[in-house]
DNA sequence: ATCGGTACCTGCACGC
DNA sequence: TGCGTGCAGGTACCGA
């Protein structure tokens, strides 16, 4: 039985997990739940409920219970859920289903398992999708919010599913400075476009994988070979050869060709 | 109501 | 070898 493995949670990571673990976990019920790291799980275990299916809401995965609640998770920076994996140190939830083990391992703990018997109220509140959202309400919504446009990008309340990675790439195909407070129109919607182009080609190599591990067909994800700047600080731009800049913005590191990206 | 800074954690790469 | 430093894919919360 292979192991489900992926680390590198933005919206192509989670939605990776959540397409991989899906035939093995929904339909099933759940008989166990063993929290050995209480301050990662919230809520009433969900005993005897079971998992009608997995979906992705953002950068959480949702998953509907029966006969009712969700079992919400979210990945953090280090967060992995697995199936049928063997137990680790950082081994925090595990659950048990009819044909296997269920389990969520998180070194850092930024992460979260959740059951509620309503999906939890900040979820309402977060941004339209980031890999299907019109282009007149991306605009709408960037016109009215201020500050640095990554700090933007990074807030889940704008828009869900972005990440540090995807950003900075999404900014240097757009050609737009991580630290500019006004965008054009005519910048905005290539930021649209290429947010929407990136996210979907990351989806179609199943992330980015940046260690050595394999999804449940065995498979890495294999869009970091397509980075044009996230990590290439110092290495030529691929368009003009211009050395990749880091910089830091509201506390992330943000990478940029700063002759493709003028403020 | 928004924005920017800080806190929360562990592990790893690197320089001395 | 060991130690200190900086860095890492994220969100919640606080005060201004």
């Amino acid at each position: 039985m292979p192991g489900v493995f992926i680390k590198l949670p933005e919206l192509p990571e989670v939605e990776t997990v959540v397409r991989s673990i899906a035939p093995y976990i929904a339909g099933q019920r759940i008989e166990h739940v063993d929290v050995r790291l209480p301050r990662i799980f919230k809520g009433e275990q969900p005993i005897g409920r079971t998992i009608l299916d997995v979906t992705r809401f953002g950068k959480f995965i949702v998953m509907p219970l029966a006969p009712g609640g969700f079992l919400v998770v979210h990945l953090g920076m280090t967060g992995k859920l697995r199936w049928n994996a063997p137990r680790e140190k950082h081994t925090h939830v595990i659950f048990t289903l009819e044909g296997g083990e269920l389990s969520y391992t998180d070194a850092r703990t930024f992460g979260r398992v959740e059951c509620s018997e309503e999906l939890p109220e900040r979820l309402a509140r977060l941004g339209p999708d980031a890999l299907v959202v019109p282009q007149a309400e991306f605009l709408a919504r960037l016109q009215s919010r201020s500050g640095k446009i990554k700090s933007r990008l990074l807030n889940q309340m704008f828009l869900r599913g972005l990440g540090n990675i995807y950003a900075d790439e999404a900014l240097f195909r757009a050609g737009i400075h991580p630290g500019s407070r006004t965008v054009s129109k005519t910048r905005a919607v290539a930021l649209h476009a290429a947010i929407q182009e990136v996210l979907a080609a990351a989806v179609e190599a199943r992330g980015s994988s940046i260690s050595d591990y394999v999804d449940a067909d065995n498979q890495r994800g294999t869009f970091q070979t397509q980075h044009r700047v996230y990590g290439r600080k110092g290495e030529p731009c691929v368009v003009c050869g211009t050395a990749i800049r880091r910089i830091v913005i509201t506390q992330r590191s943000s990478h940029y060709c700063p002759a493709c990206q003028r403020r």
